[in-house]
DNA sequence: GCTTTATATTAAGTAAAATTTGATTAAATC
DNA sequence: GATTTAATCAAATTTTACTTAATATAAAGC
C-alpha cells in the first residue's frame, strides 16, 4: 500500500516502458520492476502481460491505471479541496428556518451566487428540530436555525445574530404598551413545535399574563397578515433582515426582555465542505450587518480566515 | 505521501487519542505522533489543535479525515471496482414511507449491506409527498413511496408492488364482514395527508358507509396498537413485508376491492448513481418476492442488468 | 545464424524510511 | 503536591525501498 507504486504505475503507462518510466521518475529500472511486482502481488492481479520484451498492460492493468490516476489526484488535491480554490466549486445543501426565508437567506444566496460562480446552493426550509436532525444525519451540509439546547461534540455551531422577541400589533391599536396589547387583543401563537414558539411560550408563562388564546400559526408571514387585518396580536422574533415589503405593523420590544432567539448555522465537524460553510456563515453575518437592524455576533472561529475573494 | 499516515489519521479521529490509535494499529504512540507530524508538514496545514493534552482535530483536520476516508476506501476497493465484483461503493441517501420502515426497508438494507461492502445507505423516513419533493430537488437519491399521481419527465418511477387495502379489526370482533365492522366500531383514520390516507378516503366515500369517526393517526404501528386494544377498526394497506412480530389482528380484504396502494421507487433520471438505485430496486423486489405475501411487479427496466451477485 | 542492442529481472549491498525504546515534558486527577 | 496519563523528543533499531551489478531475453541489424 503506497502512493509511490501507483505513481510509477501511471508513469509506466504513460512512458510505455519500465526504463523510460524509471528515467522520468529518477529511479533505476530495477526499482520500477520491483515496485510493479509488489503491486501485482498486493492486488492479486496481473497488471502486465510479460510475453513481449516490454510488458504491455493487461485490460485489468489499464483499468487500474485510471483508478490510480483518480486516487493520486484525490490525494494531491486533498489539501486544496478543503482549503483552496477548488473547495469553492461544489454543491451545498443548506437548510433554513422559515423566518429567514424572506429576508436573510435570499439575500445571502444572491451575493454568494454572484461572488462564487461554480457554487451551487440548494435551500431546504423546515423547522429547527427537523433541520437539526437532517444536519446530524448528513442529509444537509449545514442549516440556519435557532440555537439548539445542546450541541453535541460532532456538531459545530456558529452563532450569527440574536433576534429579540417583539410584540406585533395592528398600526391602529389604541395603545403601545405590550402587556396591555396582549391582554386586550386575541393572541396569535407561534406554533409551539418551532423552537422560537417555545421561547415565546416560556416568556408568556413567566409573565403570567391573561391572554386570550386566538389561533396558532406556523409562519411569520401568516401571523403578520392576521395581525395586519386586526385579528389579534402576537409575539415573534424581530427579523434580523426584514422581508422586501414588510407590512405596516407596530413592532414593540417586550418588557422585561426575554432571552432572544439566537440564530446560527449548524454543521457537522467532519463535513468536507467546511470551508464553503465558513464562507456561507461569513456572508450571513455580512448580510445581517448590512441590513443594520441588529448587530451580527462576531463568532469566534479559529479555523476561519476571511480569504481574499 | 503514504496511505499509512492517512490510515492512522483516521484511526486517531475514531479513537480520540494518539495512544488509543497506536494500540488499535499495533504501533507505539511515538510512531503515531511522528506520522501526524509529517502529515501536517506534508500538507502544510494544522490538523490538530495541541492546546490540550489530547490534541483535538481542527475544522480543517476533520474535513481532511473524511477526505482521507474516501481515498483509503477508493484504494481498498481498487481491485474489486475494476474486476467488477463490486463496482458499487458509494453513499446513497434513500427516503422511505413509514409503512415500509418495519419490514421491507430493514430487510433490503441488510442484504444490500451484506452483499456490497462499501455501499453506505442512509434512510430518511417521511410521507410520500415530502419524499417526492426531496427526490425532485436532489436531496435524496431515491425514495420508496406511494405512486405519485403524475411523474414528470425528469423523474423515474419503478413500481415494486401493489398493496391491497384491508380492514384491520380486533381478533375477538363478532363478525368478519368488513362493512359490518366498519359501521359498528369507531373508525381509526389513516392520516389523510399521507397518500394512502387519500386512497382510503376515496374508497370510503364511494361506499357511502355510515362510519363512526374515531381518531386519525400517522403510522401503521399506532393504528395496529389501537385496533389491538379494541379501540376501533381501520383500513390500511396490507404490508408487502410484514413487521417482525405482527400483532394478532383480523386482516380482511375490502369488498369491492379498491385500487391498491402501489409502492415503488422514485429517482431523478439525471442521478449519477442510477446503477446503484437499480440494484436497490432489484433488492426491494427480491425481498417482496421472498416474503411471499404479495407478488412483486416485474417492472420493465431497460438499463438494468442483474449483476452476478 | 550470430552479434548487437535495448529491456526486464534477480540478488546482494546500500541508503532511506519508519518504528521502537527510553527519557522528558506537560496536562489532568487524586 | 504527588500521581497518573498523554504526547513528544532523540537515539537506536528495524524495516522498507533503492541501487548496483550481474543475468536473462527478446527484437533488430549484419
Amino acid at each position: 500500500m503506497s502512493f509511490r507504486r501507483l505513481k510509477t504505475l501511471i508513469a509506466v503507462a504513460e512512458c510505455g516502458s519500465f526504463v523510460k518510466a524509471a528515467n522520468s521518475n529518477f529511479l533505476t529500472p530495477a526499482a520500477v520492476s520491483q515496485q510493479m511486482k509488489t503491486l501485482e502481488a498486493e492486488m492479486g492481479v496481473a497488471l502486465f502481460d510479460r510475453k513481449n520484451r516490454t510488458p504491455a498492460l493487461t485490460p485489468v492493468g489499464s483499468a487500474m491505471v485510471s483508478k490510480a490516476r483518480e486516487i493520486v489526484r484525490a490525494y494531491e488535491n486533498m489539501v486544496s479541496s478543503v482549503t483552496g480554490e477548488a473547495a469553492l466549486e461544489d454543491d451545498l445543501a443548506i437548510g433554513a428556518v422559515p423566518t429567514t426565508m424572506a429576508g436573510l437567506i435570499p439575500r445571502a444566496v444572491k451575493s454568494l451566487r454572484d461572488a462564487y460562480t461554480g457554487l451551487h446552493i440548494r435551500i431546504m426550509p423546515g423547522p429547527s428540530s427537523e433541520l437539526y436532525s437532517l444536519v446530524d444525519r448528513g442529509f444537509l451540509d449545514a442549516a440556519v436555525l435557532s440555537e439548539p439546547v445542546r450541541v453535541y461534540d460532532h456538531l459545530r455551531w456558529l452563532a450569527i445574530v440574536d433576534e429579540p422577541l417583539i410584540v406585533l400589533a395592528p398600526e391602529n391599536s389604541p395603545t403601545d404598551d405590550p402587556k396591555e396589547l396582549l391582554e386586550s387583543y386575541p393572541f396569535i401563537r407561534f406554533n409551539s413545535r418551532a423552537w422560537v414558539g417555545q421561547l415565546i411560550d416560556q416568556w408568556l408563562n413567566s409573565q403570567r399574563l391573561k391572554i386570550n388564546e386566538g389561533m396558532e400559526l406556523d409562519t411569520l408571514e401568516s401571523i403578520s397578515a392576521m395581525v395586519y387585518h386586526g385579528l389579534g396580536v402576537s409575539i415573534v422574533p424581530m427579523r434580523c433582515v426584514p422581508s422586501p415589503r414588510p407590512l405596516a405593523l407596530k413592532r414593540i420590544p417586550i418588557d422585561p426582555p426575554a432571552s432572544p432567539r439566537r440564530l446560527g448555522i449548524l454543521s457537522r465537524h467532519d463535513n468536507a465542505k467546511h470551508k464553503l460553510i465558513n464562507i456561507v456563515f461569513h456572508e450571513l453575518c455580512c448580510v445581517v450587518e448590512l441590513s443594520g437592524q441588529l448587530p451580527a455576533l462576531a463568532s469566534p472561529d479559529p479555523g476561519f480566515v476571511p480569504e481574499g475573494v
